[in-house]
DNA sequence: GCGTCCAGGTCTACC
DNA sequence: GGTAGACCTGGACGC
């Protein structure tokens, strides 16, 4: 096993650990939080198929990464980890025009001073929709389950040398990989359920290169119509397409689920529900930002005890 | 241990 | 454009 270490410096509005707790995406494989030695850890899959495990340590001025590899790294495989690693922190986000607005709002004023709002994302558009799909219409519980699955029966096995022995980590599938699957192993094995035609579809179309993903984070499409497009993927409703969107630095849509009505009920109506469209209504103010001010408004008091452990 | 019911978004058919 | 019903699973609950 051969080792590297390196350290990625981060804008002065970064925050390592708000970054990460951002949203449930830090518990799902092949990401993992080591809550006792305060470590934040992903496999990365390289596109020459080299599997890496990094493990993240905050620093002040970002954070230190220890990388594993089977074999070792040279400088094109180096830069492309660390590309990831920097996607998924979201690290090319300019997060000034969103905090300059924040400031001039009362109750948004702990957002630019906690540095929070940047959300975690995976290395791959694809990995971040099929784990959307994993999240629509189930339990939490069922979703941990179902991206569990994915990874350990179709991504690719780490670190050969305990072989099953305990420890092993499971890339997440490629589009490639997703779409050998049969409807009958993904309802079987995986638990996806009536899900398995949707991913599969997907993935088929991502493999084929009828579709591509990946373009989404770079487009200059206007915001409606690519979310037209992520619309498109069979599966991806309003709730779902609404927090791929944010996933891409987009920010106009809501993506409301139970849990988000909720707390919004809790909020700001004493309990009491109201349609979708006051909700919307009461975010409009915000234009662009919409989606950002009411994740943040929803999750706040995640940040009101110590943070992180 | 077994059966029943419910919650959770999206799709499709229908009005 | 709006709505009802089906889709599938895990968990809660009653027996």
């Amino acid at each position: 096993m051969y080792t590297t270490k390196f350290s990625v410096s981060a804008p002065r509005n970064f925050s390592f650990w708000r970054t990460v707790f951002s949203h449930g995406w830090c518990s799902l494989p092949p990401f993992k939080v080591d809550k006792e030695r305060h470590t934040f850890e992903r496999l990365l899959e390289l596109r020459d198929g080299t599997l890496v495990h990094c493990v993240m340590r905050e620093t002040s001025t970002g954070f230190r990464v220890q990388a594993q590899s089977g074999k070792p790294l040279g400088d094109s495989q180096k830069k492309e980890m660390r590309d990831q690693l920097r996607a998924c922190m979201r690290l090319g986000d300019d997060m000034a025009p969103f905090y300059a607005e924040a400031r001039k709002q009362k109750p948004f004023r702990w957002v630019p001073r906690l540095g929070a709002g940047r959300m975690l994302r995976a290395p791959t558009v694809f990995e971040d929709v099929v784990k959307m799909i994993c999240t629509t219409n189930c339990s939490w519980a069922l979703t941990e389950i179902t991206v569990e699955n994915l990874t350990t029966k179709l991504g690719k096995q780490f670190n050969p040398a305990v072989d099953g022995a305990g420890g092993a980590e499971y890339s997440f599938p490629t589009p490639t990989a997703l779409a050998s699957a049969t409807e009958k192993f993904l309802r079987k094995e995986i638990r996806s359920g009536y899900r398995s035609p949707y991913l599969l579809e997907l993935a088929e179309n991502v493999a084929s290169g009828k579709r591509n993903l990946e373009s989404w984070r770079t487009s200059t499409l206007p915001t409606e119509e690519l979310f037209k497009e992520v619309r498109s993927v069979k599966g991806m409703g309003d709730y779902a397409a609404g927090n791929i969107m944010r996933l891409l630095g987009r920010y106009d849509y809501l993506g409301l689920d139970s849990w988000v009505r909720a707390q919004y009920y809790t909020l700001h109506k004493q309990g009491r529900k109201v349609g979708d469209k006051t909700i919307e209504r009461h975010y409009a103010p915000h234009g662009k930002w919409k989606g950002l001010f009411f994740w943040l408004d929803m999750t706040k008091s995640w940040y009101n005890h110590q943070f992180p452990f």
